[in-house]
DNA sequence: CGGCCGTACGGACCACCGGTCCGTTTCATC
DNA sequence: GATGAAACGGACCGGTGGTCCGTACGGCCG
């Protein structure tokens, strides 16, 4: 239980890291090409602080994402509706998944740099947790195809790199986006032949 | 229009770098460790030759990936259904994915080094390809979502280290992937039934 | 058949990156 | 203030993709 408190320059330095890393993200094209050396010169530290603090540059990238992606998480832990855990199955899936594209149009840089990283972004702590939660969701919904693939489907259809083509350059709009994955949301969960079904393009 | 004819042993270093790269992706776990010199050793060439035929090591990637598609593509392209043109679209749209599915559950190094490398899998021209087929077959079919979004889905579901992830240790068996696969075009495929109205954000 | 030119060869070489190492500095405790 | 431990930081390392250029070889013409 007895956790080293850290000392204080080394609390202070993780905080400048992340700053700097998030700024550098944010304002970089290609996050690929932000290096480890660049981050902590902008933090004004040493590569060794860097990596004694974030193990490696996969750490760094994956605890910036935990950050930016806390606020989401208390809203669908603890939030109210459409994306608390008061609100019902059917009507949450929906509301979850575009939570989860906006939050990519927000971050698409640093959700490039996570998800097309050398490792899976299937082994990673938090795509179990969003995989598991919309697994639950999908259970308690009467959708036709197995409920933990379905999950791995929908998420997929919201993976970094696939939304940066569509929103991309001379492709859909935000609202566009969002509309079109509303859409097939619905499809999929479309229990049967008498259910709802938005207008197509 | 005077394309240069290559110089014979050009032709033949191009084979050799192709076949050795073939075996030894081929062999190797994770394709991300193969090298551009140990292919290049392999083949019996320089590295120099390498870069000289391939441009960059993603070339080489891609020139490989086709020439392993090279047979399905012909068999949509010209073959007897399921997959080939003949076939109504209903029934090749799954046979195209399953075919896919198959295709890089046997090829499962060279596709996730590919479609997992920096570039983005989307922006290659053979993923054009597969979309755009994809795309027309949707269009004629009654799908209730946008055919152009929904084919990008389904190329989604069955993205290489998603394959990976669910085929791999302890997962889905082959035929078990299949068979969740087909369940969800089935899903997305079922006809809508009419009428608008999805959750709203 | 032999010389000549241009193309392709090939491996030493380069730039760069993630990650490590260890002498030095700073913090916390007594 | 002394002292031990923890953190610092930047020189350093191993390894990779990619380049360069003197050399060797293939193709053609006389």
């Amino acid at each position: 239980m007895s956790e080293h408190r850290s000392r204080k320059d080394a609390v202070r330095n993780r905080e400048a890291v992340l700053a700097a890393a998030d700024a550098l993200f944010a304002r970089r094209e290609n996050a690929e090409d932000v290096t480890t050396a660049e981050v902590a010169a902008a933090a004004g530290v040493g590569k060794g602080t860097l990596f004694r603090a974030f193990g490696d540059r996969a750490g760094l990238l994956r605890a910036l994402y935990e950050a930016r992606l806390e606020p989401l998480g208390a809203a669908v832990g603890t939030g109210p509706p459409p994306l608390g855990p008061d609100t019902p199955p059917a009507e949450r899936v929906p509301a979850l998944l575009d939570a989860l594209l906006r939050f990519k149009l927000d971050n698409r840089a640093l959700a490039l740099a996570l998800e097309d990283g050398d490792a899976s972004p299937y082994r990673t702590e938090h795509y179990a947790r969003w995989h598991a939660l919309l697994r639950t969701l999908l259970e308690r919904i009467p959708v036709a195809a197995d409920s933990g693939f379905t999950a791995h489907v929908l998420l997929a259809a919201i993976r970094a790199d696939l939304v940066e083509h569509l929103a991309g350059p001379g492709g859909l709009g935000r609202e566009e986006l969002r509309a079109r994955l509303a859409e097939l949301v619905g499809t999929v969960l479309t229990p049967a032949p008498a259910g709802p079904g938005p207008a197509g393009g």
